[in-house]
DNA sequence: TTAAATGCAAAAAATTTGCAGACGT
DNA sequence: ACGTCTGCAAATTTTTTGCATTTAA
């Protein structure tokens, strides 16, 4: 990742510990939810509210700086917005991991056979990661 | 559709009007929020709760009768269980359509590149529709 | 200095639960 | 008749909001 502090003022948000906080777990993390943000970083800031999560999502998600992920039979996680990418879930573990997919044949082919106008895609696999199925 | 009554037959669910009418309007919308379904059948049928629409819609998808699909930025909607399929969201109206979309041989690279065993897949792609992109 | 961010507590929204009575099989 | 389902109200859970205070720029 760049610099935290580059990446919060690039999108204009204030440069706050908290918001350095929230960035920096996802930087390691990669996908979390909300309560899994808040309470990791309780642990080196135990004075940060859930209220000042949540709105720090909201703004984040906002300027397009984080992602929402919305996962089959599981709560949403968030992630440092990159370049477009797609989403392989462990059905048994519940990690979930990025791939780099190739759709472009795939939604010039909804684009023709629907007649939108195609901007998005999300897309997610489900299964079972190597460690659990060795298990 | 077939028979609403046979549906819930198939998948040993008692048959009840409220779950009739839940099946019904999901025949007929094809997509549809926990509250769309609750605000349309309380017109048919004004004494359901809303209780009874979650704890259906629960029973439901436990059978693997209907399914929750997560929309980007929106809330759920469900849908009657068909053959697999993507969606295709459109930002603008906020409608959400079928298509059938062969994703075989990307979640077969998606298999190789990350040695999971792919079991499901979830695509949602974004644009706008045809009607939304005239006005 | 000043607009914006934080933390708290309270409010609102979304979902679940317990239970008495009604209903499907 | 039996076990399940319904509707209600209450309880939980999740998310948002208002406001006094603090903080970044």
């Amino acid at each position: 990742m760049k610099n935290a502090e580059m990446l919060l003022r690039e999108h204009q948000i204030k440069v706050t510990p908290q918001r350095l906080s929230i960035v920096g777990e996802l930087d390691g993390h990669v996908h979390m939810s909300v309560e899994e943000l808040y309470e990791a970083i309780k642990k080196k800031f135990p004075s940060i509210s859930l209220a000042t999560v949540y709105k720090n999502i909201n703004a984040m998600m906002e300027k397009n700086f984080i992602l929402e992920v919305k996962i089959p039979n599981k709560k949403s996680k968030y992630e440092l917005a990159k370049a477009s990418h797609s989403h392989v879930l462990c059905q048994e573990c519940g990690k979930v991991e990025d791939i780099s997919l190739d759709l472009h044949d795939l939604t010039a082919k909804a684009a023709n056979m629907t007649d939108y106008k195609i901007k998005e895609d999300a897309l997610i696999l489900s299964g079972v990661c190597p460690a659990c199925r060795a298990s």
